[in-house]
DNA sequence: CGGAAAATTGACTTACATCAAACTCAGTGG
DNA sequence: CCACTGAGTTTGATGTAAGTCAATTTTCCG
């Protein structure tokens, strides 16, 4: 993907030539890193494990999650193909980070991101603008969670999951989910029970179909959207832009 | 607080010599700016807006909200003296800030702080802290939506508040709440009547005392803590420690 | 003081949780 | 290939925490 022949060093760390000049992406920095690969229900750190990599997801799905005192389960989110983990902390990392099937990721070592962030100072927008896209999502988690009923959660995810694992919007949309559903039970604040009341009766409506576990298909987003209160017909599909168009910073 | 005569511009941005050498802080930059003041009920910011400044609050406390398209208001965070505003944001503003009480803020436009970004290679790892906080304050806030019923939700509140307007944490702990009990409820996902009753029970079993509406004394921090779930006994204190300290990004 | 907004309390309702019982489906081994 | 298995899911019956509606009561500010 880039020429990897080196260049005479600042002192501090070569990086791929190529990314000096035009095409510096995170996903470019890390695609010069060793894959790993995970089974379903591994982990690839825990809450509280020195913050020591970042990683970019080539294949499967991850659920980040913490555990309370109590056993109950909070899973923060879960990190899709395409996908970076890991910025957003700092000493430690505050979530749990597991296989929900068989992973691929690349991984890059925070000192070695630290010190291309010094040499290059193109990187720095690129990992605010990472940041500041993980920093929306939880507002908008916040929101669902806060205010948000049953019907209005599950509608929301789905439309979510749907923008995320960027199907081409061919109708009818069809999204895998590849968690169990007390993955997305703990994810929305629900019972496992809830999830899947709300599911049959969106199905019941003629909302949705199913096809197997793990595959919905999604008939009139429109329908979906009202119920998911409109918040992000435009929002949601703006911060997963934002996302693939790798914006930048302030100016 | 610095002295203001203008050094050699770098062909940039001119800014306080001192901040060059040593002291450099995100306050420290601010404190050379104009202050603002604004009434209860003014608006430092409309959701949606461009993202022009970041703020320093030195007197008052704001609401952060977003109103969804039916009319709920999801509070999203508050903002107290001391702390930053507007950071964690990319091109607009994702919440309104408003004032709850008659505030005092200093004002500095991002792109100046681009700029000295640029020439104070220590300003970023700054920034970087300051939004990995806001970062755990949001992960902490979707715990507690997600997992967390009505007496839990509103002990972590006071606990949570008690360390964040940090009083010297001498017992019994005195927690000004300047804001309404609707603010509560919106804040923490409740009704104002539930917050009502939760806060009426807490005083029935002696763990808090309230003087007025907006203050309360937390006795018996240990049960309120026991209450919360515990989830941040330690993790709420290492939040606040690492504002209060500036701790900076990885290394 | 007087009045209006905010807070509190009570009576009743409801959305979601809990408990319990089937059902589905993807593996596994006979 | 098909029955067997067990985890995962779905559905139903019932309970309950929190919401809603409706009075008071308190607070505080002119």
């Amino acid at each position: 993907m880039y020429d990897s022949h080196s260049i005479p060093s600042t002192g501090r760390t070569a990086f791929p030539p190529s990314l000096a000049r035009e095409g510096l992406t995170l996903e470019g920095l890390c695609a010069t890193q060793p894959t790993d690969k995970l089974a379903a229900g591994e982990v690839v750190f825990w809450e509280g494990d020195e913050a020591s990599h970042v990683f970019y997801i080539t294949e499967g799905c991850l659920r980040l999650y913490r555990i309370l005192p109590d056993g109950r389960r909070a899973i923060m989110g879960f990190v899709f193909a395409g996908e970076m983990l890991g910025l957003s902390c700092q000493r430690t990392y505050r979530c749990t980070a597991e296989a929900v099937i068989p992973v691929r990721l690349r991984r890059l070592s925070r000192a070695r991101l630290k010190a291309l962030g010094e040499t290059a100072e193109q990187l720095q927008p690129l990992l605010m603008a990472r940041i500041s896209e993980e920093m929306a999502a939880a507002q908008q988690h916040i929101v669902v969670l806060g205010q948000m009923a049953a019907e209005e959660r599950v509608a929301h995810f789905l439309i979510s999951a749907a923008y995320r694992t960027g199907t081409d919007q061919k109708k009818p949309v069809v999204v895998e989910l590849p968690m169990t559903r007390q993955d997305i039970a703990d994810y929305l604040g629900l019972t496992i029970e809830t999830v899947c009341r709300v599911l049959s009766k969106f199905k019941r409506m003629g909302l949705i179909v199913t096809q197997g576990r793990h595959t919905v298909i999604l008939r009139r987003m429109i329908d979906l959207r009202e119920l998911a209160g409109k918040i992000d017909s435009d929002e949601t599909a703006e911060i997963n832009v934002a996302v693939k168009h790798l914006a930048v910073w302030p100016n």
